[in-house]
DNA sequence: ACAATATACTGTTCATCACACAGCTTGTCA
DNA sequence: TGACAAGCTGTGTGATGAACAGTATATTGT
């Protein structure tokens, strides 16, 4: 089968996002400005997806919204919880770890073709 | 609803076991082999993650397979193919944005209620 | 000699998630 | 006034991690 490699980049949005949401939300901000905060540091996010995953944090209680009809344009702007930030703490000792295996691979594999 | 934490800890593997598994088989190995180097380095895969990820992997071409029967225990071994060496590639240079995001965004929050 | 355990894999089923597709309202600018 | 950007909601689908279940061979203990 085809794996147009858009579906492989499609997994690795898996885990990450999570992250993505969590580390941004010390302070409040809203959904579309995390998009075009992705996007500014080289990294495109659909909103399709996004929108969906706050609605899941926020009904996980790891991020919590609220609308804002002040002037303007209606917002909802989310905030991390406590409970947010333990799993925040805890996703990303996890990564750290996978990070570290990555590592680990790609030295021996350079070792391996390489010359040491 | 109850997140269970165990349910981010699925979450993280995707993305990450895809890079695990193609950046174990420049040299052939077998997946019962690579479940328990996992475990040797401090992060642990289910089998029943592990055997299905390898058929796919396959199917996709991007590792390859073979049944060795010799001496004792027949194991099927797998090594990775060329497309799979260039979709590694392309996979670890989406986690090390990813990672640099990641990065920055906890830089930021340690800056803010921590003192500069 | 025989049971228990470790090795090594296959197959089916299910819930979850990223994203496609579709739709809504409000503000801005020509 | 008409297009486009901003900002969100909702439904449907395919792929995936993992639970559950099963198979077969080797090793180890008694």
């Amino acid at each position: 089968m085809d794996p147009e490699f858009g579906h492989f980049e499609s997994e690795m949005n898996r885990g990450f996002l999570q992250l993505f949401v969590l580390g941004m939300l010390d302070s409040p901000t809203y959904g579309y400005r995390m998009l075009k905060t992705c996007e500014g540091l080289g990294y495109s996010v659909e909103e399709n997806t996004l929108y969906p995953l706050l609605r899941r944090l926020e009904r996980m209680e790891l991020i919590q919204g609220e609308w804002n009809v002040a002037g303007g344009r209606p917002r909802k702007f989310y905030v991390i919880t406590p409970l947010g930030r333990d799993v925040r703490v805890r996703l990303l000792d996890i990564r750290r770890v996978q990070n570290k295996i990555l590592e680990k691979l790609e030295q021996g594999n350079r070792e391996e073709d390489g010359h040491v």
